[in-house]
RNA sequence: GCUCCCAUCGUCCAGCGGCCUAGGACUCCGCCCUUUCAAGGCGGCGACGCGGGUUCGAAUCCCGUUGGGAGUACCA
C-alpha cells in the first residue's frame, strides 16, 4: 500500500466554488497548479464546488471558465473536457457522497451528534472552560437510548468525524515541517442535520476519488489539513482510498494594507484587469511572481518558461501583495514584445469599446492603424491606453475637441506665431510626409522664430491632436493628413486669437 | 481566548553557514538620449524587527520575544 503521493504521476485539481467574479489569489492557485502539473507532465483535474446553493451562482461557473480560457489555464478533467473521475460537479454527486457516508458512519469513523450550539455552550462555561474552544465531543458515546431519546425530541443529528487522538502532522511542500494536537481541534461536522455534505467531506472526498495526488491550495486552508488528515486516514480504513496525498499551502495574495486582498476590492477581480488591456502573457507573469521568482535576477518569462522552472518548494511562504504598479510594469514589456500585427489585432476591440473605432472598422481605418500602431505598442502599459493615444486620427473633424488642460498649458506666449509660421510652411510643402513635415517645421520654427524645441512643438502637438501627450508628431500629421492638419492647426490659431 | 502560519529595501522576489561592506525588479529621484510622452542607457535613495544562543564564522540553524496574518460555522 503506497503511504504517500509522492511516486505518484502527478494529479492535482482546482477547485473552486462559483461565487463572484473570479478573484486574483484563485486564479493565482489555479496557475501555480497547473504550472506544477504542466511541469511534472501530470493531470490537472478541475471540480466545482457548487455544493452551498445559496451562494453560487451559474454565471459565476461561466466566468470560471471565462478567465482559465483567457488565460490559457487548460485541464484535463473536468467541466467541458470528461474525464474518468466524474461528474466534476459536486452537485452532480450527491449519491457518491451518501454511500461513502454510509461506510464511514458503518465503520464509527462518523457519529451522530445532537448537541445544540447553546448546550455546547452551557457545557463549556459549566465546566469553567471557554466556550470559544467549540465542540466538546459530548455525542461520541451516546448510547442507543439517548440516542432515541433525542430522535424523540425530533432532533436531527449531525454527523460528525471522530479525529484521533495525538499529533496530525504533515511535511508542507511549501512550509515544511506542521503539526497540530489533535486534541485541540473538536470532531468537525461532516454532514448537516438535514442530511447535506459540507465541504469538509466532499472536498476530501473527491480529492481521494480523483486520485489527487498533491493538493496545493490556499494558506486560509491549513488550519484545516489536520481534520483533512484525519478524514484521509478513515477513508483508507473504509477502502475509498489506499493513500493520502501531500499537502502545500500557498501564501495569501494581499491587498492594501495587511489585510488578504478584498473580494470586494475592485484590484482581486480579474476582468477588471483584463477589460484595462492586461494581456494574458503579463498578467500570467506577473501572477507568478507572487510567490515565486524564476531566477535571481530575472522577473520577465513567458509562461513556456514559468512550466519549465516551476517547482513547488520554490515557493516562498510569505504573503505577497498584489502591486499594480510592478503588475503594469510587466504587462508593459510583455506588449512591446508582441509582434506588431498581434498588438494591432489585440488593441481593436478596446478602441472598439472607448469608441474610437466603430463595430466594423473598414480597411481605410484599419490601415491607420496598423501604420500608427508601432509607435503606439511602446507607449502603452495596458491594451485601454491606446484609445487616448490614437483617438485624434479617428474622430470627426465636428467632434474633435482639444483638450482642455492642454490648451491652457500650451496655448499662450509665442503660440500664436507658432501657428501661424506652421501654418505658412506646411502650406507651401509639396509632398506630405513625415521627413518633409520635419525639415519644413524645423525650419520655420527653431531657425526662424528661434525657439526651443520644446517651446516650437507643443502648440502643434496640441493643435493636432488634442493633447500633450500623443504618437511621435511628424508621423501623426502625415497619417493625419494635410487636410485635415492644416484645418486644425488654422482651428487652433482662430480659438487662440478669439 | 485557543491553535496554526509568516517575518530581508516602501512593495515583490534572491539568499537555503563563509561567494553578502546583502543581489534583481517595481516605485521614487537625478542625468543622458529626445519634437511631446514613452522606450532605452547610466546613476542614486533604500532592508536582514529585537534578544539570546549554536558555530572559527549567521540574513541563513535553534530558542525566546515582538509584530503581522489566518483559522476557530450544520460557508467554501
Amino acid at each position: 500500500m503506497t503511504d504517500t503521493a509522492s511516486h505518484q504521476p502527478v494529479r492535482v485539481r482546482f477547485c473552486p466554488s462559483p461565487t463572484g467574479t473570479p478573484h486574483v489569489g484563485l486564479i493565482r492557485t489555479a496557475l501555480f497548479n497547473w504550472a506544477f502539473a504542466r511541469h511534472h507532465g501530470g493531470t490537472l483535474v478541475f471540480r466545482i464546488e457548487d455544493t452551498d446553493t445559496s451562494r453560487d451562482s451559474e454565471e459565476s461557473y461561466t466566468a470560471l471558465l471565462d478567465a482559465l480560457r483567457w488565460l490559457g489555464i487548460d485541464w484535463d478533467e473536468g467541466p467541458e473536457a470528461g474525464g474518468d473521475y466524474g461528474p466534476y460537479r459536486q452537485s452532480e454527486r450527491r449519491a457518491i457522497y451518501d454511500d461513502v457516508v454510509k461506510r464511514l458512519l458503518d465503520a464509527g469513523e462518523l457519529y451522530e451528534a445532537f448537541s445544540t450550539g447553546d448546550e455546547v455552550k452551557a457545557r463549556r462555561e459549566a465546566a469553567g472552560q471557554d466556550p470559544q474552544l467549540g465542540y466538546d465531543n459530548y455525542d461520541r458515546d451516546l448510547t442507543e437510548e439517548q440516542k432515541e431519546r433525542f430522535r424523540a425530541e425530533g432532533r436531527a443529528p449531525v454527523l460528525r468525524l471522530r479525529m484521533p487522538a495525538g499529533e496530525l502532522a504533515w511535511h508542507d511542500l511549501v512550509r515544511g515541517e506542521i503539526s497540530f494536537d489533535a486534541a485541540t481541534i473538536p470532531d468537525p461536522v461532516m454532514v448537516r442535520g438535514n442530511g447535506d455534505p459540507l465541504y469538509p467531506l466532499t472536498n476530501p472526498v473527491d480529492d481521494a476519488l480523483m486520485g489527487i495526488t498533491h493538493v496545493l491550495r490556499g494558506e486560509d486552508l491549513l488550519p484545516s489539513t489536520p481534520r483533512q488528515l484525519a478524514l484521509y486516514a478513515a477513508l483508507r480504513r473504509v477502502s475509498v482510498t489506499d493513500f493520502t496525498p501531500e499537502f502545500g499551502h500557498l501564501p495569501y495574495v494581499m491587498g492594501e494594507g495587511n489585510k488578504k486582498l478584498s473580494k470586494r476590492d475592485p484590484q482581486s477581480n480579474l476582468f477588471l484587469h483584463r477589460e484595462r488591456g492586461f494581456i494574458r502573457e503579463g498578467l500570467l507573469n506577473y501572477l507568478a511572481l507572487l510567490g515565486w521568482s524564476i531566477a535571481p535576477d530575472r522577473d520577465v518569462f513567458s509562461v513556456d518558461e514559468l512550466v519549465a522552472a516551476f517547482e513547488i518548494g520554490d515557493v516562498s511562504a510569505n504573503p505577497a501583495r498584489f502591486d499594480v504598479k510592478k503588475a503594469e510594469a510587466i504587462n508593459a514589456t510583455h506588449v512591446r514584445a508582441l509582434d506588431v500585427t498581434d498588438f494591432t489585432e489585440r488593441v481593436v476591440p478596446y478602441l472598439i469599446e472607448a469608441g474610437v473605432l466603430p463595430e466594423r472598422p473598414d480597411e481605410d481605418r484599419l490601415a491607420t492603424l496598423r501604420a500608427i500602431a508601432p509607435l503606439v505598442q511602446e507607449r502603452v502599459t495596458v491594451l485601454s491606453e491606446a484609445a487616448l493615444l490614437v483617438r485624434f486620427l479617428f474622430v470627426d473633424e465636428e467632434s474633435f475637441e482639444v483638450e482642455e488642460a492642454a490648451a491652457a498649458k500650451t496655448f499662450k506666449g509665442d503660440a500664436g506665431d507658432v501657428l501661424r509660421a506652421s501654418l505658412d510652411a506646411l502650406g507651401a510643402l509639396e509632398v506630405w510626409e513625415s521627413d518633409a513635415i520635419e525639415q519644413a517645421l524645423k525650419t520655420a520654427l527653431v531657425d526662424d522664430l528661434g525657439l526651443k524645441p520644446r517651446k516650437a512643438f507643443g502648440p502643434v502637438r496640441v493643435a493636432i491632436t488634442g493633447r500633450t501627450v500623443s504618437p511621435p508628431l511628424y508621423e501623426s500629421m502625415e497619417l493625419l493628413g494635410r487636410e485635415k492638419s492644416i484645418s486644425r492647426l488654422s482651428r487652433a490659431l482662430n480659438e487662440f486669437e478669439a
